[in-house]
DNA sequence: CAGTATCCCCCCAGATACTG
DNA sequence: CAGTATCTGGGGGGATACTG
């Protein structure tokens, strides 16, 4: 068990939830596809090791961002989806997502 | 000049914005405060070293996101404020806060 | 299919000292 | 006051090989 953090900024540990290369992604690709199995999410997320993609599910699972759903069965069978907590950041990321793509248009615009 | 990354994906140039230790800290305080001094954000982010908030304000500068004002006189006197781009992103840095909060709100119940 | 297990590099971030 | 300059380590992140 990993140990957590005490965090007494808000805005300190909203910042940490998404620190990091790949967890932002991970969770707006689960929040646009809903449920996505392991080698689902590895296509998505194009160039992320299988390393990467393991250790960064595992700490949004700590986390509670995130449900890891396995399936006894064979071939292994493992499915990922938001928490409510996780959905609760949805509004968010899709705001983030949008300012990116307006200044990203903007700047495209400035190039010319 | 340092050379800026193409980005083709507008969430992950929004995350990468954001990225670091300290970046969405100095929007934050600067959002809330508006125009502060190099010495008084210093004071406001506490723990934070000369190194990483002269580098952290530098890149937010780069991209746009901040202002530095720099007046003529002895001692020094060096302002900074965010750019209209920069407040675009206030709303969402408010509503990072204001999940964060509430999840910590959670976590503080649930530990009772 | 869904992961572990290693090895390794880079650079973020901190500590400390110095300066116009 | 508002910064540089330098040294250092820790871990984030990648490549590769292996497994139940």
């Amino acid at each position: 068990m990993e140990q957590q953090k005490e965090f007494i900024c808000p805005f300190e540990y909203a910042l940490e939830i998404l620190s990091g290369k790949w967890k932002g992604l991970v969770l707006f690709y689960l929040g646009r596809r809903g449920t996505l199995r392991y080698s689902q999410l590895r296509r998505e997320l194009k160039g992320i090791t299988q390393k990467m993609l393991t250790q960064t599910l595992r700490r949004l699972e700590e986390e509670g961002l995130i449900h890891r759903e396995v399936y006894p069965v064979v071939p292994p069978k493992v499915e990922y989806s938001l928490t409510p907590k996780g959905q609760s950041l949805l509004p968010i990321l899709d705001a983030l997502q949008k300012w990116g793509d307006e200044q990203l248009r903007d700047k495209a615009e400035s190039d010319l």
